[in-house]
RNA sequence: CGGGGUGUGGCGCAGCCUGGUUAGCGCACCUGCCUUGGGAGCAGGGGGUCGGAGGUUCAAAUCCUCUCACCCCGACCA
């Protein structure tokens, strides 16, 4: 139905980037790997970003800004955090068509420009704790990009904490992991897995990382947002010591957590169909539109009349769009705004208006309604919110139904390699058997979730004694 | 970095092998008419020197040499 979209059974992939062109959610810039972020895509990261930044102030947070540029030295600082991000940064090395002392990376992250400020600002337990969140671009220079999953710049926020205890970090790093997770799942409409990342998974520099972990609809894991407990890797690497009551000195506890606009990928490969975009409410800046229909003049006059007089009424809760545009026909723009994932349209017609109805259609399920003109703006209201729910439920029923337990190598190569979909299996805890299984099957341990059961076990692999299940699945 | 491919109006392509009128088609765009309950129709119109450089030739989008860019697969990353 849908002209220009490829659908899904066909090529998934290809499926996604039409979506992304089509929708005009963004488009391919001059310079590759990176991609512009049109009007239709930045209003969905403007929601994200109003809704998020409420939740971090909520709990305490307050904005920052810090500099585009770190110093060379600076990445070094930290062992493992220059091991794994030099490979992937860009570096100035010239400005003012001179050649300079020092090259100064564009950051892949902030903690090292962070902590080094951070470094003058501590010196004693009374400037402690620290919260505070940045929201910026960051650059990371990809081999392999995709629109909103992976591009070379990016938008995010980073949230960058510092503690005078370990157990105040912890709770820290938990407590926006959680954040996340409701976000995820109140906004978004996306059901997410919290749980701990394996060793070989963590970020570079921290001592736990946790995330949430999201299935799109090939059944493939999309890492939607993580938190990190740095422990004192970052307070040692750039000496930020404080003073404690009792007058000793010690390292600072640090935190750093973040989501990107890869969550505008995550919602579009969550809900979408082969028609286009498909927003939960709460994500759609407009969330209706109203499509006039008429043939003569006599019956245009009384369509408009009767629609703008619901334009007006329903403007005065929700952001509108009247598609009064005379050059197209109804059917170009039920499929253009389809397109775009607007979640209610009315239709109004010459019937309608004789009738006193409207007729208003749902965008997740494309169902029709003929409502009561009197009662459209209370069934918009009502509505509204349903939908939202329903999106969750119905990606939360798919996720289950994808996942699977498994208790043989065999089985988990067979689900991987062949349906796909998350296998709950269980894990001895050695990195060379995640090794072994990545090699075989391509998955990875996506994350051991926190309210797995208490269930002992024979690793999947080795077949040496496990504590319990983790979620095993291929991911993006 | 290895393998494969592509560069021709805004987008998608044909033409190239076998050089030869004014470089063609679909979509999009503009104007008018006509239409409007699922992506209408007709007529008219604007827009490209064929990625770049050099060469062969009376003549190059087409043949030759060099060069640049991008895409796909792999590796890498998630």
């Amino acid at each position: 139905m849908a002209k220009n979209i490829t659908p899904r059974a066909t090529d998934y992939s290809k499926w996604y980037t039409d979506v992304v062109i089509q929708a005009k959610m963004a488009d391919y810039s001059p310079v590759k790997g990176s991609m512009v972020i049109r009007p239709n895509g930045y209003a969905i990261w403007e929601l994200i970003q109003k809704y998020l930044d409420q939740m971090f102030k909520d709990t305490g947070h307050v904005n920052a800004y810090f500099p585009l540029l770190i110093p060379e030295s600076f990445m070094k600082k930290e062992a493992e955090h220059v091991e794994g991000f030099a490979p992937e940064c860009a570096v100035v090395t010239h400005g003012g068509g001179q050649e300079l002392e020092e090259s100064l990376y564009i950051r892949p992250t902030s903690e090292t420009i962070i902590w080094s400020m951070y470094k003058k600002w501590i010196m004693s337990y009374r400037d402690l704790p620290i919260l505070i969140n940045q929201w910026a671009n960051v650059m990371r220079w990809e081999m392999r990009t995709r629109l909103f999953l992976r591009t070379s710049e990016f938008l995010w926020q980073e949230g960058h904490t510092a503690h005078a205890t370990a157990e105040e970090a912890e709770e820290e790093t938990l407590k926006m992991l959680n954040v996340y997770k409701i976000f995820a799942e109140e906004y978004l409409a996306i059901p997410v897995i919290a749980g701990r990342k394996s060793e070989s998974e963590k970020f570079a520099g921290a001592v736990h990382t946790y995330s949430i972990e999201a299935m799109m609809q090939d059944k493939k894991a999309l890492q939607a947002g993580t938190s990190h407990n740095l422990g004192q890797n970052f307070a040692k690497a750039f000496d930020v010591q404080f003073q404690n009551k009792e007058g000793g000195r010690q390292y600072v506890y640090a935190t750093s957590w973040g989501v990107s606009t890869r969550l505008i990928g995550a919602l579009i490969m969550t809900h979408s169909d082969d028609n286009g975009l498909v927003l939960p409410p709460k994500l759609a800046q407009r969330p209706l539109v109203i499509v006039p229909i008429y043939r003569k003049d006599d019956e245009k006059t009384k369509v408009m009349a009767y629609a703008d007089a619901l334009y007006r009424e329903l403007s005065e809760k929700h952001k509108v769009i009247f598609d009064d545009r005379e050059q197209y026909k109804p059917g170009y723009k039920f499929a253009e705004w389809e397109l775009q994932g607007i979640p209610l349209r009315i239709e109004i017609g010459p019937r309608d208006v004789e009738n006193n109805k409207v007729v208003l259609v749902r965008r997740d399920t494309m169902k029709k309604d003929f409502v009561d003109r009197q009662a459209i703006a209370a069934v918009v209201d009502e509505t509204l919110p349903r939908m939202q729910g329903e999106m969750l439920e119905r990606a939360r029923a798919f996720q289950k139904a994808n996942t699977h337990k498994v208790d043989s190598f065999d089985a988990l190569k067979e689900i991987v390699s062949g349906d796909g979909g998350f296998v709950n299996a269980h894990w001895c805890g050695d990195a060379a058997c995640e090794t072994r299984v990545k090699e075989a099957t391509k998955a990875t341990i996506r994350n051991i979730p926190f309210d797995r059961e208490e269930e002992k076990g024979a690793c999947v692999c080795c077949g040496k004694p496990s504590e319990g299940r983790v979620i095993f699945s291929k991911a993006y």
